[in-house]
DNA sequence: CTGATCCATTCCGTCCTACGGAACGGCAGG
DNA sequence: CCTGCCGTTCCGTAGGACGGAATGGATCAG
């Protein structure tokens, strides 16, 4: 058993990097942690930098030296690397978060995500959250892309799953004309049968020059901002291939002009 | 006052960031905090998952989870979103650590670094350091090819400082000529008058389409790796100019494709 | 093989400090 | 004015963090 006082703080930081603003009483009510106890933490936090006390906005955020809790770790994939500051630009533009998931055995994860640039994110930051590969937008834009024996073996790894989120694969039939509407429209979105209802989100598959799939591109939405999913298809689902083709751009001129030996995507 | 053990194991937290291993006798000479009290730390800390104990290697590092700790916070500029492939492409292929450091008033300020992806660092992690602008590679990169009203505005600041690092303010002819020199070359290094002796950096600016220099891209090395200075220059700077040009490149292509109406290069 | 040295880790009794219920002051709405 | 909700402060208590000393390896010298 750790110290109690340091498994609190991190979580505390944890839920602060989830969302822009945090008042004590949602931190309260996320954490569970009595408000004195938050507000020590918080204090101490803040006093360290870590943390500052937004009076006008009414309540806590983190400030620039968290970076430098986690400035030692990188070794993430050129593609994230790549495809950020495209992420970074479509949010900036149109305002809604967006994020970049990669493979990760049956599922994709994400590994970044513009929910802190975003003014109006539906979502809490999501990085190193899991998605399915079948009801989620991203886990779909990546799947549905995926060809020859690539797809055939994640199809089998799907198959022998009991996840509810992975039922699907029980029925070829379907399944294939999901993928097959998926790559028709260039775009997959969240399955209407998973929450949360209240958002969508629209995603493409980021593909190199050699075809690999590498990536997916996701932006997110708030469905009441939009009349129809159509509408909001219509929208964002150009911007986000143009960027997805970009970003697939990026990567050639990376190793073309700097000649990189090999972009090993080996996850985690 | 805030809770010490909070306090105590952020600092072993930032500590474990500026190296890639770390043993418990390094942190115990570092922070000063007892043996056990840092085993108990780093043991609280592992369970959480925000640390390794790499027993191979005999040490600890941080893991994956640590960037859940500031995954909240962005707001950095879109040139570092736009270098940071560029500066772990050439990482990757060169090996020696890059960064990006961004004006901030009378120096810049290191935004990005590759350090934690470099296998022969000299240096541990730099992000959010600040280096002056006379002395240091990043910072003379940067001010050498400031122009007009911008350039004289800076210099009587650095005028009126009284950092011995910006002493050369004080002799107009010979920054005058340093200047020239830099620009003649493309590239700044670190003045040999400041430590640390056993490295250097190599540093060029990135210029946007504009005109507007908008910050600088470094890569250091150790001294004892070539013989001589030129030798370094020589391989690297035009690596490091033709990385810069292709970051301006990527920034243009960003803002025509998405179109962002401005880019607030507001730090911190 | 023995003894010495250095290291990470565990023990455990002491003391302190983190804890949280209760109280407080401020604000908004009824 | 009162009521409800908020963030923050108080303060007596008790449980947990603390760190010196002991332990268990690993490495090296003789």
């Amino acid at each position: 058993m750790g110290i109690r006082a340091i498994e609190r703080a991190m979580n505390v930081l944890q839920e602060l990097n989830l969302q822009p603003i945090n008042t004590i009483a949602q931190l309260h009510a996320r954490t569970k942690l009595p408000k004195p106890t938050l507000v020590r933490i918080l204090k101490t936090l803040e006093d360290a930098g870590y943390v500052e006390n937004d009076v006008r906005e009414g309540g806590y955020r983190v400030s620039a030296l968290v970076t430098s809790l986690s400035s030692g770790f990188h070794k993430g994939p050129l593609v994230v690397e790549a495809g950020r500051a495209w992420a970074v630009a479509i949010t900036r533009k149109h305002k809604w978060p967006t994020a970049i998931a990669l493979p990760d055995y049956d599922g994709v994860i994400i590994r970044f995500s513009t929910v802190p640039d975003s003014p109006v994110s539906p979502f809490h930051s999501t990085v190193n959250r899991r998605l399915n590969l079948l009801t989620r937008g991203m886990g779909l834009a990546y799947f549905a892309f995926l060809e020859g024996e690539e797809a055939e073996l994640i199809t089998d790894v799907l198959r022998r799953s009991d996840d509810p989120e992975n039922a699907l694969s029980h029925h070829p039939a379907e399944l294939a004309r999901l993928v097959r509407k998926v790559r028709a429209n260039g775009y997959a979105t969240r399955s209407s049968l998973v929450e949360p209802r209240n958002s969508n989100t629209i995603a493409v598959p980021i593909i190199a020059k050699s075809g690999k799939v590498l990536a997916s591109l996701g932006l997110t939405y708030f469905t009441s901002a939009f009349s129809s999913e159509q509408e909001a298809c219509a929208r964002y689902a150009p911007v986000l291939q143009s960027a997805a083709s970009a970003i697939a751009d990026d990567l050639e001129r990376l190793s073309r002009s700097i000649s990189i030996e090999d972009d090993n995507p080996a996850a985690v």
